[in-house]
DNA sequence: TTTTAATCGGACTATATTAGTCTTAGAACT
DNA sequence: AGTTCTAAGACTAATATAGTCCGATTAAAA
């Protein structure tokens, strides 16, 4: 438990990739799938989300793709984990919409809420340059 | 994602519970339940994994209960989780089981496991006592 | 000695999350 | 026009988590 999802991993190996692309060349999802062995369609969806939250850029049409929108040294591993699997929450109640019901008498959620800010903070430091 | 489950919640509530509860007090698994509103049998399988590994001392029979095995300040986040959850595993294929598809084209591994020990040295730092 | 109040442990079910697929549409290049 | 891409949503499958149930065991208390 506590891990990465799959879609953060092919994530980051994807970005690894484009990121050695340099920055101009456009890289197709298809190429890079082929290469990593990972599932089109999914690794399509991914691509889309990091092209959303402005980690990549995307290329429409024949001879289309992707490249980096942000330097590799610029892209933390918080934003890309982010951008793929939503906010990191350790603790279940930190997000908006949940209702505990133990809230009440929940006598960690400060506590765990302050290691989330932690956390986040490490994850800020990892760039994909890191990587 | 990435959070701390259910389980590990409930886990470091009845621990705190039990830790506020002095060295020789037992507390039975019932009163914890009822007074954070936990589901009871979920509660019971938690205290005997963290029996299991020592954190905490059962004892049996009526009048029975659980009390600490060790001083809080002895007992560190990272092992409670584990001891609820199993291995901090950031990346799957750090796990002995697992054949991974990509593993032979994989870039990020190595990284990834790098991260995932910082993370655990991180857990380490923080104890019962903390919380 | 019997009853009672606990833990232990395994099997089981339900629910939620994650992973993956399919299909259609839209954009740009040739 | 045809081809090669991305975009986006709906859908299904697989897995992990959460929670329940029940019988066995232990030991204190009546």
């Amino acid at each position: 438990m506590l891990r990465f999802s799959k879609k953060s991993d092919y994530g980051l190996i994807a970005l690894k990739h484009i990121a050695s692309q340099g920055e101009d060349n456009v890289v197709n999802a298809r190429e890079i799938s082929e290469k990593y062995n990972l599932p089109p369609d999914l690794l399509a969806k991914i691509l889309q989300s990091l092209s959303k939250s402005g980690i990549i850029k995307s290329q429409f049409g024949s001879g289309g793709g992707y490249r980096m929108a942000k330097k590799p040294s610029e892209v933390t591993l918080k934003e890309i984990v982010q951008s793929i699997d939503g906010p990191v929450h350790l603790v279940g109640c930190s997000r908006e919409d949940t209702d505990c019901s133990i809230e009440p008498q929940c006598t960690i959620k400060q506590m765990l809420l302050n290691v989330e800010q932690k956390l986040e903070a490490f994850f800020s430091t990892i760039t994909l340059k890191d990587i």
